[in-house]
RNA sequence: CGGGCUGUGGCGCAGCUUGGUUAGCGCGUCGGUCUGGGGGACCGAAGGUCGGAGGUUCAAAUCCUCUCAGCCCGACCA
C-alpha cells in the first residue's frame, strides 16, 4: 500500500485523557479512536494488527483440533436463566427488551450458547470436541480504562472443550495451556501462567496468562526460587512465626479512649501482629464477622471463593452498632454467638491477643482466639505481602503488576447440566459432559504488546503482528532516481509476500521518519539521493534501532530474510 | 458504587478568580512561494452553538442551579 492513499491519522500530541503507554501510542499512531468510554473504533492500521493477532490465535486453536464457530451476540434471557447467571451476572450484563417485550442480553461469554449446541452431542463417540469463536463480547464494566486494556465491547477468542470424563478435561486443559503458551510467544508477549481464582465462572481449576506491566490491573505473587506464581487473589505465603504474648485466664478489658485504628493501638503498646482485626461485612444480606491478624489485609476474593457469596460489601455503621453495640474501632468477636464468624488461618493457635470489646473506647487483651471466640470457619483470608516467604521453597515472594492476557478454566459439569448436554457412554449409561472454557481478549493482547514494545518515539511491533512489516521511506519524492529505486524495491518486496508500505507522501523526510517510528513498523528502507550515489539504500530496524547500508541489488533479499525470521520468532 | 479531576475548532492548551469589543495561542488542515536526509520558513485561508439545559444580569466561556460526558485512584474481569 501507498501511504499517500491511506487513512493513518497520526497525532503529535496524545489526547490528554490517555495515560497508559499503549493507549497514548495507539491513538497517536492512528490505530484506534474512542467512540465513548469503553468503546473504540478500529482504524485501518489497528484492524490490521487486530486481524494478525486473531490469525495467530486461529492457527494455534486449529492446531489443537479447535473448530471455529460464530455465535449470536444477542441472547434470549431464558438461556441465562437456565444457568442461573441471569441473576448472578448482575449489572455486568447489558440487557434490553425487544418490541414484543421479550428480554434479551448481549453476550458477555458463551458457555450457555455453546452448551446448548453441545446438547446435540448424544454419543461419547462424538467426544472430545473443542469449539471456538472470535466474536464480540459485551460487558458493562464499572470502569473501562487504559484504552484497549479494559473496554465494554471487545473481540474475544473463546473456546470450550467437551469431554466425557475428568481425564479428558485435563487433557483438553493441558492442550489449551500449551496452545496459549505458543500464541503468546508468537505475539511477542512474555506471558507466564499463574494460579488463579475462578471467580464467577465457577469450576475447579483455572490458570491465568499474565504479562508483567505497570499498566496491568492484577497483582501476581511470584517466586524467583521455585517459579511459584499465583494471582494474589489466591496466593499464599509462609507466615513468619510469632511468639504469643503471655495470656491470662480470661480476657481483660481496658480503656482506650480515642483509639480507633490498628496503628493507634499499636502505638499504645499492642503491636499489630498481636491484634485481631475484626471486619463486618454484609454477605448476601447476612451480617458476618471476618477476623484477621492486625497487620494482615483482607483479600475479599478469597472469601468470595470460599463461601460462593455473590454479593459482599462492608457493613453499614448503623447495622454494626445495632448488632454489636459499638462502632468500628472498638469491635471484636469475643462473646459473639449470633453472627457467623470467619477467621483467617494466621489466627490459629494465637493467644495474648488484643481486640475490641464491643464497647466504644474499650478493648480486650489476653484473648485466646480458639478459647474465647466461637469461630465457625477457619479460612485463608489474608492478602499476602511483598517479601513474605514462598510456601514451597522459602524464598521471598515478589508482587508483580500484570495484564491478564488469557484465562483458562476447568468448568466441570455445571453448564452442561443446566443445558442438558448428556451422552451415552460405552456402557450405555447417561453421562453429563464436562467442560472447559478458555479466553483471550484480542484487543487486550494487542494493547499488551503495545504496552511492552515501545520507546519514546513510538511503537515497536513484533514482526508477527506489525500492521506492515516494512516501510519504504522516500526522502525526496521529486527525485526521479529515488522514485524508481523505491518503486522497484516496493514491487520486489510485494512479490516476495512481504507486507510493505511505500511512504510516497511528498513532504519533509523528518515527518516521515517520525511517523514510521510512531506507527512502529519493524523494518524501514530509506531511499534517497545520498545513498543512491553510492548504490546503497539505508536500512533501519525499529526493534533494536540498528542501522546499516545495503547494496541496492541485495536490499530486498536481505529484508525478506529478516521478515521471514521475525515471523517465525515472534520478535 | 465511594474518592479526586476535566469538558473551549481535528489534537494540545490559555482566557474563568475580579462578567464587558470580533473568544485567543501552538500543532494539524487547505492555497501559494521558497525549500528538501529527523516534525522547515514566510504569505494567505478555512474551521469553535466555549459539553447541555435553565437561571441571574443591560451584558455570561466567565457567576448560580441542575444535568450529561470523559479521565484517574479503589471494589469487579479477557
Amino acid at each position: 500500500m501507498r501511504w499517500s492513499s491511506l487513512f493513518i491519522p497520526t497525532l503529535r500530541d496524545a489526547p490528554a485523557e490517555a495515560e497508559a503507554a499503549s493507549h497514548r501510542l495507539l491513538v497517536r499512531g492512528g490505530f484506534i479512536r474512542q467512540l465513548q468510554s469503553g468503546h473504540y473504533s478500529m482504524l485501518p492500521l489497528g484492524w490490521r494488527v487486530h486481524e494478525k493477532v486473531a490469525a495467530i490465535i486461529r492457527q494455534e486453536m486449529n492446531a489443537i483440533g479447535g473448530q471455529e464457530f460464530f455465535l449470536p451476540a444477542m441472547h434470549p434471557a431464558s438461556l441465562w436463566q437456565k444457568s442461573g447467571r441471569w441473576e448472578t451476572m448482575g449489572d455486568e450484563m447489558f440487557r434490553l427488551t425487544d418490541r414484543k417485550g421479550a428480554e434479551l442480553a448481549l453476550g458477555m461469554t458463551h458457555e450457555e450458547v455453546f452448551a446448548t449446541l453441545a446438547a446435540e452431542i448424544t454419543s461419547y463417540k462424538t467426544l472430545p470436541q473443542v469449539w471456538y469463536q472470535i466474536q464480540t463480547k459485551f460487558r458493562d464494566e464499572p470502569r473501562p480504562k487504559s484504552g484497549l486494556l479494559r473496554v465494554r465491547e471487545f473481540f474475544m477468542k473463546d473456546s470450550y472443550s467437551f469431554n466425557l470424563d475428568d481425564a479428558g478435561l485435563d487433557a483438553a486443559f493441558d492442550a489449551h495451556h500449551a496452545a496459549y503458551t505458543r500464541i503468546f510467544a508468537r505475539l511477542g508477549l512474555d506471558a507466564f501462567p499463574v494460579q488463579a481464582s475462578s471467580g464467577a465462572m465457577g469450576g475447579s481449576a483455572s490458570v491465568e496468562f499474565m504479562v508483567a506491566s505497570p499498566a496491568g490491573e492484577d497483582d501476581v505473587a511470584r517466586c524467583n526460587g521455585c517459579g511459584y506464581a499465583a494471582n494474589v487473589e489466591r496466593a499464599s505465603a509462609a507466615l513468619d512465626p510469632v511468639e504469643n504474648r503471655p495470656g491470662s485466664d480470661t480476657p481483660e478489658s481496658f480503656n482506650t479512649p480515642g483509639i480507633r485504628t490498628i496503628a493507634a493501638l499499636a502505638e499504645a503498646g499492642h503491636p499489630a501482629e498481636h491484634q485481631i482485626k475484626s471486619l463486618l461485612y454484609n454477605v448476601n444480606g447476612q451480617l458476618t464477622v471476618l477476623l484477621l491478624r492486625g497487620d494482615h489485609p483482607l483479600l475479599e476474593q478469597k472469601f468470595i471463593d470460599y463461601t460462593g457469596a455473590t454479593d459482599i460489601e462492608p457493613a453499614e455503621a448503623d447495622d454494626i452498632r445495632s448488632a454489636l453495640g459499638a462502632s468500628p474501632g472498638s469491635l471484636g468477636a469475643v462473646g459473639v454467638t449470633d453472627l457467623p464468624i470467619y477467621a483467617d488461618l494466621a489466627l490459629q493457635g494465637r493467644s495474648g491477643m488484643t481486640t475490641g470489646a464491643n464497647i466504644d473506647d474499650v478493648h480486650l487483651t489476653g484473648v485466646d482466639v480458639e478459647r474465647d471466640i466461637k469461630v465457625d470457619h477457619w479460612v485463608d483470608l489474608r492478602g499476602i505481602l511483598e517479601g513474605e516467604a514462598c510456601i514451597s521453597c522459602g524464598e521471598p515472594l515478589s508482587i508483580v503488576r500484570c495484564i491478564e492476557a488469557g484465562h483458562i478454566f476447568k468448568l466441570g459439569r455445571k453448564y452442561a447440566e443446566a443445558m442438558g448436554a448428556k451422552v451415552l457412554d460405552a456402557d450405555g449409561v447417561t453421562q453429563t459432559i464436562t467442560m472447559g472454557s478458555y479466553g483471550i481478549g484480542v484487543g487486550r493482547a494487542m494493547a499488551a504488546a503495545a504496552e511492552t514494545h515501545h520507546d519514546d518515539n513510538g511503537l515497536q511491533w513484533p514482526m508477527t503482528i506489525a500492521p506492515y512489516e516494512v516501510v519504504i521511506t522516500i526522502v525526496k519524492t521529486d527525485h526521479q532516481e529515488s522514485m524508481a529505486a523505491a518503486e522497484n524495491a516496493y514491487a520486489e518486496l510485494q512479490a516476495a509476500g512481504v507486507d510493505v508500505l511505500l511512504d510516497d507522501r511528498p513532504g519533509r523526510p523528518g515527518v516521515k521518519f517520525a511517523d514510521a517510528e510512531l506507527v512502529g513498523i519493524p523494518l524501514r528502507l530509506t531511499v534517497g539521493p545520498r545513498g543512491l550515489e553510492n548504490g546503497q539504500l539505508e536500512f533501519a530496524d525499529r526493534r533494536d534501532g540498528i542501522k546499516s547500508d545495503l547494496a541496492v541489488d541485495q536490499a530486498t533479499q536481505h529484508i525478506t530474510d529478516l521478515v521471514n525470521q521475525g515471523r517465525r520468532l515472534g520478535t
